[in-house]
DNA sequence: TTGCCAACCTAACGATCGTTCGGTAGCGTC
DNA sequence: GACGCTACCGAACGATCGTTAGGTTGGCAA
């Protein structure tokens, strides 16, 4: 695990940055990569965006498929961090319910806030060199344990099947989320709310009065 | 819209293959665009695939980009003609819950059928030409359009953001499975009844006998 | 003051990219 | 049998790619 040291100001009169060179080459990477996707997106377009020359990438990082990788890491961390503060929030006597909401959440808040660096998993890693993949899927297929586990342990009459679509499905739908959610407008924790009541009481009750909660 | 003549069949004794040289390219091309992405996949490696030069892709394409914009049209044509098909059939005194796994389950079939240009679409849109972009996003809007009126004729009551809501994260859970689904182990019609019976009556119900049939 | 090291630079390397030019082989038409 | 057209090919173009070698600078340590 690889972490960053950008999460926080830590003294009171660093008001604007404390990032350094190197970490502002993983956000900013980060956020081309996403939106540019990796391969189209050069070494010379990011020296550009944090005003550097080309060269003096490789003296912070050893390639660019490292870069790529440091990035991935970053992300992976950042919701799974997210998903045990969550788990361990409600642990006691919370229900179902209420623990599916809280790791939806948690997942959605970790999505926006560290935004280019899980979102980049969403949308680059099909396409990201085997070299890089392989260092990646180990922490991805650890953290679906995880889910796994969660939901098993709210549905435990389901099968293996159902719980293995049923996750997929959540991913999916929470993951095209840093596709088209706008996160000026509404917050993470309202989409959270409502894509869980939708998933919770199914879309049998739009229109019902339940269905206003989600909104 | 530009049709491919590859759909079926005409003739009884034509039983291996009627694809020319034209349609090889696209459908390899789709393929190669959705595995190993858009800027990464070289005119050379598509070359390679079909058993051609490079230069002889370019007699029956003017641009990688023109080829690009093409196998998109064929994804886009191929959902949007399943989508009208499906309304058609239940024009009738169908159910809501009927009418929404007969368009789910329209939509994964488009999507596996003709998978490499359906899921093209989903995968490397994001990172696709500003040119490119340019010309399939009104086709994709009118496809959402299809969608939002289907789900609002279904559950009337719902706020549009409710609707939008639930269309986005319904597409988010169809279209990524186009990353995990194995067409050969199941057929998408089970992985149809499985999303949408889920997706109406609720995660709450998951473990009781309702779920049973989502497997 | 000297030395060192992190941080950045200029300039260039070979490889690969999308694309184009100028062919050629085969086939149906008059 | 000359014509034209479709389908393909060999060879090369300039541009851009990731990467490297070999500087220069400024600040901290001894």
């Amino acid at each position: 695990m690889i972490s960053m040291a950008i999460t926080h100001t830590s003294s009171p009169d660093a008001t604007v940055s404390v990032e350094n060179g190197r970490d502002r080459i993983l956000r900013v990477a980060a956020e081309l990569f996403l939106t540019g996707g990796y391969a189209e997106t050069s070494i010379r377009n990011i020296a550009d965006a944090v005003e550097m020359r080309p060269a003096s990438i490789y003296h912070h990082f050893s390639s660019k498929d490292a870069l790529l990788a440091e990035i991935l890491d970053i992300g992976m961390d950042a919701v799974t961090t997210a998903f045990e503060a969550a788990s361990e929030a409600t642990s006691g006597t919370a229900s179902g319910l209420d623990r599916l909401e809280a790791h939806v959440g948690a997942h959605l808040q970790a999505l926006f806030a560290h935004h280019a660096f899980t979102a980049a998993h969403v949308t680059v890693f099909p396409f990201v060199p085997d070299a890089v993949r392989s260092t990646a899927v180990p922490q991805r297929d650890a953290y679906e344990a995880k889910w796994t586990a969660l939901l098993k342990s709210i549905a435990p009459g389901a099968t293996p099947e159902a719980l293995r679509l049923t996750r997929l499905a959540l991913f999916g739908a929470m993951n095209s989320s840093v596709q088209w959610f706008d996160s000026t407008e509404s917050s993470s924790d309202e989409l959270a709310t409502a894509i869980v009541t939708t998933l919770w009481y199914g879309l049998g009750a739009l229109g019902s009065p339940i269905s206003e909660k989600a909104n």
